[in-house]
DNA sequence: CGCCGCATTGACGTTCGTCAAGTCTAGTGG
DNA sequence: CCACTAGACTTGACGAACGTCAATGCGGCG
């Protein structure tokens, strides 16, 4: 099956619970360098010797909290940096000029946002947190000086940005030829399967974002949105209570989001 | 406005006609290093100097000829290469599993195809000739190699990737929130204009593709394509004749394009 | 406790998809 | 050079899916 969201998992990754630290250390103390944070898996190449690993280090140069509904970039603005999320949840979106706009994805912890500003120097979309978030900042120039040094690092970059252009084009089939039920499956699918390899429920989640929201990703009305997780609960395939979902069939869900595999 | 299809001309480009060769010299005597390429412009960075021109022309290994219908690469290949489109004109579409497939972007001279089989390191999606076409076989690895050299050749594999996912943001903007009638407007536009930088008329152009793939691009049927096209001509906006489009009223199509900018 | 934003649900309308018939054109072979 | 054919395109009638508008419900936060 096609999965059609940013998909990190393809590569090994340990499970693990994002967030924890050790009980015995306040937050400011913990030394926070890639070498040893516990999203390395993530957002990082996996293959690097001790001197490589150091030098990565060099790579963040700062971290930047951005608070609930706060833009961590915006369009138009000048573009430094790739950001690797630490903690929370960012949506991109892009706004035609009519005032409408498009959500382009949600991203979690260990994902990297930001690949949008390379182009033209400047940013063409808004990254807006829609929960509470921490950020790596790393600075595109030294992603550069050190991917011409560090062959594991350029590919890992060529591989972030192949990996974002293959999962927009599972959007894009998304978008051009699934109905509202098979969108929103592939949608819940995906986002359990993120938070799965995070360390979360395979079968429980909390959406972070509004009804409006996820239509705009998906291509439909909020009313739409609304009416299909009814729809879901109705057949006892998810629960829905706001915005806490239970995924109580996923056979069934897997199925509406691949209709008719035989005819 | 928005322009939701791939556009090379953000960079400077100089306009010429594509394919024009002196006439005194036969084909295959023809030197066609990407130095003295006339489409160097389109795929090639801009600020080489003598001995970085030179390297760069180590990149492009053989040139392949692919007839129409013929596929360049397809989904499930290793992937081995980067393509830059010499001649002719491609389609690359993603497939679901259940036979529906999703055209993803029309490619033409100078534009570079592959970009999405870096991440598994095989390609995810087919890339059809619509006409016969040839391509210059960039070899990833050589790529690598060269950009880590080649400054402006490493800035320049980072910009054509970005601007791949965000000619595709523009896409999503399209089929996630665009009404027929806007969605082939935007198309057409975009068509022209990537024609236009290569030296062809602004507003007359031939489609190489069927309804059906157009349909398929834009997330509608092919009747509704076709009755698009029918009610832009008896508006006045478009002459159709088959494939063959004249633009009559550029700004008519631009303000279909972009709806609503006052309410 | 009350308010406000978010979510749900219903009734109705519009757009686009579906099905079907018919036309045009480019390409093929006699 | 012309007739034939298959594929592509057009057009119409109808229906389904989703959008729109509106009323109501719910829950979290101050």
């Amino acid at each position: 099956m096609f999965i059609p969201i940013a998909d990190p998992t393809k590569e090994p990754v340990a499970v693990f619970k994002a967030g924890v630290v050790p009980l015995n250390m306040k937050p400011q103390t913990i030394k926070v360098a890639c070498s040893n944070c516990n999203l390395r898996e993530l957002c990082m190449p996996l293959d690097l010797n001790a001197e490589e690993l150091r030098r990565i280090d060099e790579l963040v140069t700062t971290r930047r909290k951005v608070k609930r509904g706060a833009t961590l970039f915006h369009n138009g603005e000048k573009f430094n940096a790739l950001y690797a999320i630490r903690t929370g949840f960012f949506k991109t979106c892009v706004a035609a000029e009519d005032g409408r706009d498009q959500v382009t994805g949600f991203q979690m912890a260990g994902e990297v946002v930001g690949l949008d500003g390379i182009v033209n120097d400047h940013h063409t979309c808004n990254a807006v947190a829609l929960e509470d978030a921490e950020v790596c900042v790393m600075p595109f120039e030294r992603i550069e000086e050190l991917s011409r040094e560090v062959n594991a690092l350029q590919r890992h970059v060529h591989k972030i940005m192949s990996r974002e252009i293959v999962r927009e084009h599972g959007v894009m089939l998304l978008l051009g030829s699934m109905r509202a039920e098979e969108r929103l499956a592939a949608f819940l699918l995906n986002l359990a399967q993120r938070l799965h390899a995070r360390g979360f429920s395979p079968s429980e989640l909390v959406l972070r974002m509004t009804r409006e929201e996820i239509g705009s990703y998906l291509g439909l009305k909020l009313e739409t949105v609304s009416r299909t997780f009814s729809k879901f609960a109705e057949d006892g395939i998810v629960e829905v209570r706001q915005r806490h979902i239970r995924i109580l069939n996923t056979p069934a869900l897997q199925h509406m989001a691949h209709p008719v595999a035989c005819h």
